[in-house]
DNA sequence: ATTTTAGGAGTGCAAC
DNA sequence: GTTGCACTCCTAAAAT
């Protein structure tokens, strides 16, 4: 036949080999971005919470961070 | 000799085994806790956040959460 | 001034945003030709391994797969 | 009453704190074994991969070992 | 049954 | 160079 079950897997193994360069790319570019912040006086940690906050639902979050509070009201935590 | 290296190679993988395990007990310990909490009506995805908080030195909590305030006001979040 | 400090901040957070909805996509990209792959009936997982395999320097696979095979006869493992 | 429901988050959240404590010894004494290890000359990084072997069924592990050869043969992997 | 979520392990980077 | 930190991956549990 004209496509051996070696070339499948060989073409499929290929195909996740590229994607991940792909996206070790864009991981690289994050990164830079980052780097790029911090050089400007950023703190990268924090901005790397207000993306996860940015990435829940507004209800949601706003509902957690009530909770949070209140649990920290609680044990005295500040 | 007494005792051979492929001895000392299985004694000490055996050493780490019984410490995995150990560790592995205690996991399930923390597991037991939070789901008592959650059966108690807290919400222990924010516990584990409380968790987190009082890991950090006071001080530097406080500064963090400062920091994360005046990005969320710049980027009108909240 | 023509760039406040906030739009300066808010900018970077962005273009981390479409970074990662990028990156996001090549991740289900590469789920989806594991998932093809399964389909076809191979193993995902073993499919992993030879893709970590392959990105090792064949001097170092070689080698490691040398040490692995000698610890396992130490052990009777095998 | 007795006991305030602030008393019983506090109470939850202090024996959490203890239980991490615990694994975090235990995580610093296995680390020690491979540290011991390596002052031995053993390498550390073949050990975790003996010891993962280790956890699986005798007979998963012979499998899985089995395919993966067939895919390396496939793709000329060594 | 599917999809999300958390914990753990391993890897690589970075700071010291 | 080594220690710690952060990101990724993967497995397993959980919720829907």
């Amino acid at each position: 036949m004209a496509e051996s079950a070696d070339d499948r897997l060989r073409l499929l193994i290929e195909r996740i080999e590229r994607l991940e360069e792909e996206k070790k790319g864009i991981s690289d570019d994050i990164k830079d971005v980052y780097n790029e912040a911090k050089a400007t006086g950023y703190d990268a940690k924090v901005m790397r919470i207000i993306v996860r906050l940015r990435k829940m639902k507004p209800d949601d979050r706003r509902e957690q961070e009530c909770v949070v509070e209140t649990y920290k009201n609680a044990l005295g935590l500040d």
